[in-house]
DNA sequence: ATTGATAATCTCAACGTTGAGATAATCAGC
DNA sequence: GCTGATTATCTCAACGTTGAGATTATCAAT
């Protein structure tokens, strides 16, 4: 009974009684399980010969329907890097063959990054696995608890402004 | 109303209503939550002229109680780095006079990291003050929402195999 | 049209982590 | 006591990200 997390409140209590540290019990665990989901899906997304950030970059402008590409710009948010980390990013896909970078004629500062037939693909093949694989992950939540999960994780994000529009 | 991962949710729907992606409403969440709790903490801590790591090296040590001192091992699953990050992150707080280096004369393999006095005021100094910060950035959580985060949470970090004993 | 401000992307040096291998010490079995 | 396996830490080259600045393009105001 207890996850790594639950032995940290417990030092804590014994050495300083006088602060009640109840925000590491959400704020640690969620740090520690995505660590462990990071890990689990790169060793995954690996056994497909793919990088986590490539697939995450494929699912991006899959899920943006047709004609499946996105500015830089908005890859870059998606992904939650930097400038610098997304032209590195589509510099190895782009050799790699599974997007292309096409200039933009109505705003030519832009720069849409456009899936290929070959990452059409790739993505559209991987999908149902790497769902099966993050379910695999989550076995341990029956589908009320994964709903509650869902919700409060919403709560907190909507709180810090991870909305989709701006 | 609404999450950016709702968004992404709904993309996929749209695009592959073959397939039900609702791990990505979990898995996706702890991503984007996660790193946004490290931002919001990366700012704290600059603010009182510190890194991120160097107050959890810092508190791992403070909480394992006296004499304050771990094995670099144990510092090292704490952190879920590698060995030589820790390394790296040890010789930095070392110079800072942060913690010090200390051979175990029972096993000499072994190197035991001791905070030292300058360390040991940072850190009780600070640990209010952070969780006070924590307890910001969770307050769109009333007391029960956090009972069943924590729950819920810790439910499938013990079903991943975190647990402290090892 | 010109100017200045803003926007999108790329460049690149500094920095930190990874992970395999090196080093050194201890333990288990003969 | 040796020998081999194991354990703990450090070393270091390869790699990826950050973030400030450069570049190029567009927009707004005059």
């Amino acid at each position: 009974m207890g996850d790594a997390v639950d032995a940290v409140l417990a030092q804590w209590q014994r050495e300083r009684p006088d602060v009640d540290v109840w925000p590491m019990g959400i704020v640690g665990r969620v740090s520690r399980l995505s660590s462990l989901f990071g890990r689990a899906l790169k060793e995954f997304f690996a056994e497909h010969g793919l990088e986590s950030f490539e697939f995450d970059v494929l699912a991006t402008l899959r899920r943006s329907g047709a004609p499946y590409e996105l500015t830089a710009g908005a890859l870059l948010k998606s992904a939650m890097v930097t400038s610098g980390a997304i032209t590195n990013r589509i510099d190895r896909m782009e050799a790699k063959g599974l997007v292309e970078r096409v200039r933009d004629s109505e705003d030519r500062r832009s720069v849409r990054i456009r899936l290929t037939g070959r990452g059409l693909d790739v993505v559209d093949e991987l999908v149902a696995l790497h769902v099966a694989n993050e379910a695999r992950l989550l076995a341990a939540l029956d589908p009320d608890a994964r709903d509650q999960l869902a919700g409060l994780l919403r709560l907190l994000l909507e709180s810090m402004g991870d909305t989709s529009l701006e």
